[in-house]
DNA sequence: GATGATGAGACGTAAAACGTCTTAGTATCT
DNA sequence: AGATACTAAGACGTTTTACGTCTCATCATC
């Protein structure tokens, strides 16, 4: 779907925003890593700056779903699904650099966008992600309902990490999803004889 | 002899044009990151970035030296002196992360920092700082002379690295002191016996 | 209480980044 | 060859940011 210029720009946003930070970054900086001139660069993503973040977050979104569907589509069980979710989800944070970088350089804006400003469409982009997984045990209205769960709860812990459990921990998310998150979903649960 | 807040400053002005690079460095940035006002910055420091970049440079230059002295102090004769000097400054230039980071987002400043614009001040301290041991081997205006023409091959093979010499190898250098080094003040000697 | 150094921030100027627009060059298709 | 579509380069006026200087309130030390 999207164009190869497209992409480019995006890679090249990336390296200048993991090179300069994002508050340090200028639309010719932009044009100037990914060979493309600053017309060119309005006319792809008119709005600016702001757009062409906006875009990046929105992929990079999108791969880090991509990235944890792979890992928990095999699933057998609800409870395994989400425990592998979370902690999947977990340790992909934990392992962005990027993030890491930003969060060192720019804690408001990325806190921003791991709550206020981002949390509904992370909510968003995971739903349409993950939700068709969750459908094989949940009906569909539940999926959402449980997405949206998870990922506050994956973020909140990610955030402000817990010195009782770890979500990244498969040993540790077990108990906790068994104990917070199913109850509010297993009554609910199809059966599942396929 | 460096206040505490010089110091302090200093390694904020390092810390940031780690992470972003000295054109992307703001007056503003080093203030933030050294916890030290503006106002204070610039009665410390009057004259702004330059002035700035140009003491840290001065700072770092003192510290590879002094650190490269106490790798060499205890030769016992002028070849072996010039061998290790050689190598032990190859190798701690290769080894400066803040260097490489640097060559490769502003090569332009860099290279004039090694060349046009730094070399005589690189000279003028190397001189202040090694010139002493050689002193021991030689008359000291000659010991002047050798470390010019030592900075100025170091730092030559550094940039330029030879395909049949590599400066940073005892094994190597040796042979190449020995033929292009030794000889213009081998005669010049005085008698080491203490 | 005086002295000296600092932090906070206002101020005008200089520099830069912004977003728009024009121009010229280059493919592609007719 | 001519028409079309797309691009890089860069000029432009505006807005934003950084600069360097300055004032003033604060706070430690004497």
């Amino acid at each position: 779907m999207a164009g190869a210029q497209e992409t480019q720009v995006l890679d090249a946003v990336k390296r200048c925003c993991a090179r300069w930070g994002v508050a340090k970054v200028t639309i010719d900086d932009i044009a100037t890593e990914s060979g493309v001139s600053r017309a060119t660069l309005y006319r792809m993503f008119p709005g600016g700056k702001d757009v062409l973040f906006e875009a990046l977050r929105l992929r990079e979104l999108e791969e880090f779903f991509t990235a944890m569907r792979t890992d928990v589509e095999d699933v057998a069980d609800l409870e395994e699904l989400i425990v592998r979710c979370v902690v999947v989800a977990t340790r992909e944070l934990r392992a962005d650099q990027h993030l890491a970088m930003m969060m060192a350089s720019e804690p408001g804006a990325v806190l921003g966008q791991l709550t206020v400003e981002g949390l509904p469409r992370i909510i968003r982009v995971g739903t349409v992600f993950l939700a068709p997984l969750a459908d094989r045990f949940l009906p569909r209205r539940h999926s959402a309902r449980l997405v949206e769960l998870l990922s506050r709860l994956v973020i909140s812990y990610f955030l402000a990490p817990s010195a009782r459990i770890d979500l990244g921990d498969p040993k540790s998310a077990r108990p906790f999803v068994r104990a917070f998150v199913l109850p509010a979903f297993n009554h609910l649960q199809r059966s599942t004889t396929s």
